[in-house]
Formats: structure tokens, sequence, C-alpha cells
DNA sequence: CGTAACGTTTACGTAAACGGAAAGGTTGTG
DNA sequence: CACAACCTTTCCGTTTACGTAAACGTTACG
């Protein structure tokens, strides 16, 4: 058995089929987003294995949620991780200093990061509710045929155009 | 009862490239879901040209949707869209029935189908959400560190782990 | 210290979603 | 009816996002 505790203080560190089952990725996948700059080990072991801290895992969840929840390409997705590495130089430049107020703009830095990806993240839910309220729309119209039969009543409007239809 | 029939009166039939135009895709993309089963045009010319009605043009703009804005593969807009197939049954049933309660059971029909969409769509939208919930977590966690230094503060938490960072 | 389990790089293979060119037929306008 | 503009099918090419060996080195356990 091994005690955690490598270099810092309670950081495990994973290999890397450790961190795919847990994100939910193959091996493969990571050394291929690893390949495209998507991300970066925290280290190699001495023998070149990759390891992993808690921050790559995170940023790896992160990764798969921006392609399966929110359907971004991997190119996408490091337009929107370039910011990433931004906010990643604004930490360690909070991290490094000690001046509070130089520290306040790098905090300040790494905010308006998370804005950008909470802006582009809103801009496709929107889309996508503009979808649903379009879809809810042919639901109503559907609706009112039915009402309109149970009453019955003749079709107020013309049937066709009722949406995508097949044949 | 209707004014329009198989072969309605203002019915405009479209060749690729003007629905294409329209749609915004490209004559080699609509042929591509042609062949993936995805759509069939209403007619073909004399000299087999490929002829687009309304609903054709409707059934692309939702392809197109689920594509760029939901983020789907074609294949899952094929799943989606076999639905739409059995929709499209629904109508035909509608259409050459003349009991109301047939009329009644199409519609009905219809209406799950598409309320089988709006349910695939919502999850879709729920996904997207929980991602910008945690964005915005981040973004709070951020905030709170920065009023802390304003208020000359220490720290209250560690601040590692504000979310995926890069190296 | 042997060896099973895991990792590395390199490289070729593959499915999806089209792009683009070739070779030829169709439409419609002057 | 000539002819440009548009269409057809066929087929090969390309990009993305990995899968899958091959050949080899590393870790950790008994």
């Amino acid at each position: 058995m091994s005690i955690e505790a490598d270099s810092p203080a309670g950081a495990r560190l994973l290999r890397i089929n450790e961190v795919a089952t847990e994100v939910g990725l193959t091996p493969r996948a990571i050394r291929y987003y690893e390949e495209l700059g998507l991300l970066d080990p925290a280290a190699r072991s001495e023998g070149a294995y990759r390891l992993y801290d808690a921050d790559d895992v995170a940023r790896l969840r992160f990764i798969r949620g921006l392609r399966d929840d929110a359907g971004f390409s991997l190119a996408e997705i490091g337009r929107l991780l370039e910011d990433e590495a931004a906010r990643a130089r604004h930490r360690e430049r909070f991290r490094t200093s000690t001046d509070p107020a130089e520290q306040r703009a790098a905090l300040v830095g790494a905010l308006d990061r998370i804005d950008d990806q909470v802006a582009i993240l809103r801009t496709k839910e929107a889309r996508l509710r503009a979808m649903i309220e379009e879809a809810e729309g042919r639901r109503r119209h559907l609706q009112v045929h039915i009402a309109d039969i149970d009453a019955g009543r003749e079709p107020s409007h013309p049937v066709a155009g009722t949406g995508p239809s097949g044949r």
C-alpha cells in the first residue's frame, strides 16, 4: 500500500487510466486532447507516465461537458480554453504575488474569462430554447385541431404546414 | 374541407440550390441527408431534378437546427426523425380519413411524437444549464475572493480547486 | 527479481460529414 | 435551337475524433 503525499500536501496524482474511468473518457481521447493542446498533465513520473491532479480532472470534465452536453467541437473547445490558459496565467500571477492589488487584478481577469464562457454557453442555451419553443408551437397548433374535432367544429385553418413532416 | 390537395394550387416547388440558400445548407449536404434517409424530396422533375415543397424546407430547417443549435449527430437526428416519419403516417391517416374519431387519433399520435422530441430537447437543455450553473458557481467563488481582498481579509478557504485551470 | 499490469510513442485504420471534380443530362431564355 | 446555368450520379479526397495494434519501457507486487 502507498501513502499519498507525493510532493504537495495531500495532492494525489492519478495515472491516465484512473483519470479516464473517473471522467468517462478513454486514455486515447485524453492523449488526443493533450495533442491538441487542450491540456497538459500536471507532471510526469520518472518513467514518463502522465500524472494528473485534481485541476486536470476538473478540466477534463469541463471538456467532456462542452463536447457532450454543449455539443462543441474540439476546435471550439480549444478556443474556449484559450481563455482558460489566460486564466491559468492569472492564477499563477495570483499565487506568486503578495501585493493585494495585483492579486485582485488577477482574480478580476479570471472572472472575465469565466464571464466569456458563460456568455457563450448562454447563447447556445438560447438557441436550443428557440427550437423548443418552435416545437411547442407546433404542439399547441395540433392541440387546437384536436379541440376543434372534439367540439365538432371544422378546422379554422388549413392543416398544411404544421411543421417538418416526413413522407 | 380542404382547399389544398396533393398538388396544391399555390405550391411552388423549389430546386435544390434554391432550398440550399434558403435553409443555409449546401446542395451536397442536402443530398447527403437524403442518402442517410433523413428526407425524401416531394417530387422529381421530368429530368430527375429534385423538387422540394414547403414541408421539405421546414424539415431541412429542423434538421439544421438539431445539428447546429442542439448539436445532435446526424445519426441521432435520424432517430428523432423516425418519429417524424411516424408523424407523417399519422398525417396521412388524418388526410385520407373522414371519420372524426380516426382523425382525432391521428392528431393525438402526432402530438405524442412532438412530445417525445420536446422531451429530448429539454433533456439537452437541462444538461447545458447544469454546465452554466457550474460555471457560475466558479464565478461566485471568485467574487467572494475579490470581496475578501477588498475588505483586507485573508482568504477563508484555500484557493485551489476553483475549477478547470490550465498550466 | 520476475512478471503481470500498466504506460509510452509511432503509425496506420475508421466512421462521420461532407467537399469537389468528372462526365454527362435538363431547363429555360434569347 | 443554341447555349448558359443548373442538375444528375459516381467517386475519390479531406477533416475530425478518435480506435487499434506494434514494439517497447515502467511500476509494483509476491
